[in-house]
DNA sequence: ATGCCGTTTCGTAAACGA
């Protein structure tokens, strides 16, 4: 089974991208981010046209996310617990059962958190600790977990071109980072540093400044995995050509393949 | 560098993003 991430930046503007990359590469299941869509907009019989199943959890203008699946999505649940007045569309999650078993999937938009000295960036970080704490509840389960989407962290600075240049940034502040390094210490396993150890992987450059072109770029987009699931890994491919497409997203794609 | 670029909105300037 293969679990891909994307932030397309978008639905309505990226539907011909999107459309694209599913003939292409066509996953089992997709997780998307910033569809910036109200559920009622979202292209679902574009989606649906090449196999997939849909659920979204989307709001007007921005943020807003979804999933896609081949095999019917059961149990979908929106919205991070732990604040009831987070009104954000950052959230969903779904459990899609295959013939072998089964697996609990989120798709997550996690706050970007810039201006630091803004009440964004305590936003972010207490958007981090409910997703801890949700994470570990998870782990109760026996079903394997997948937690995918735009963490809005650089993990290391092996995980940026220009490290130095991020440090006034809520992605690569200490407080981000550590709690990023919590959800590992959780047991979640950073799929794409279970299978490659190397600097020079990212999944965003801006569209400013040429960035795409001087390859300056960050990683930010993850694939978290449960013991149970970093256990049935196969393999990580990032999906780097997309961002060459015309009227590409900032970011491109992340694909795990689980032996499921 | 309050900059760069792109998407969205009761649009034509502002909010948001990273």
């Amino acid at each position: 089974m293969r679990i891909a991430t994307w932030n397309i930046n978008g639905v309505k503007a990226r539907l011909e991208n999107l459309t694209r990359w599913l003939e292409e590469s066509g996953p089992d299941i997709v997780c998307l981010q910033e569809i910036k869509s109200v559920d009622e907009a979202f292209p679902g019989e574009a989606v649906e046209r090449l196999g997939y199943n849909v659920a979204t959890h989307g709001q007007k203008g921005f943020n807003g996310v979804a999933l896609l699946s081949k095999r019917p999505l059961e149990d979908v649940t929106c919205r991070l617990p732990g604040d009831e007045a987070d009104e954000h569309a950052r959230w969903i999650e779904a459990t899609v059962s295959t013939e072998t078993g089964a697996v609990r999937v989120a798709s997550l938009y996690l706050p970007n958190g810039n201006p630091i000295d803004t009440d964004k960036f305590p936003y972010k970080l207490a958007w981090m600790d409910r997703l801890l704490a949700h994470a570990e509840g998870l782990l109760a389960t026996d079903t394997p977990i997948v937690l995918a989407g735009d963490y809005n962290v650089i993990p290391e600075p092996a995980d940026a071109r220009f490290p130095d240049r991020w440090t006034d940034d809520a992605l690569f502040q200490p407080e981000s980072r550590q709690r990023y390094r919590a959800l590992v210490n959780l047991g979640y396993c950073d799929a794409l540093r279970a299978v490659d150890a190397s600097d020079g992987i990212y999944t965003f450059w801006d569209y400013q400044a040429g960035a795409w072109q001087k390859n300056n770029g960050i990683r930010i987009d993850h694939v978290m995995l449960s013991p149970g699931a970093a256990d049935r890994l196969e393999g990580v491919s990032v999906e780097k050509h997309t961002r060459a497409w015309g009227k590409p997203s900032d970011h491109v794609p992340v694909v795990v393949s689980i032996d499921l």
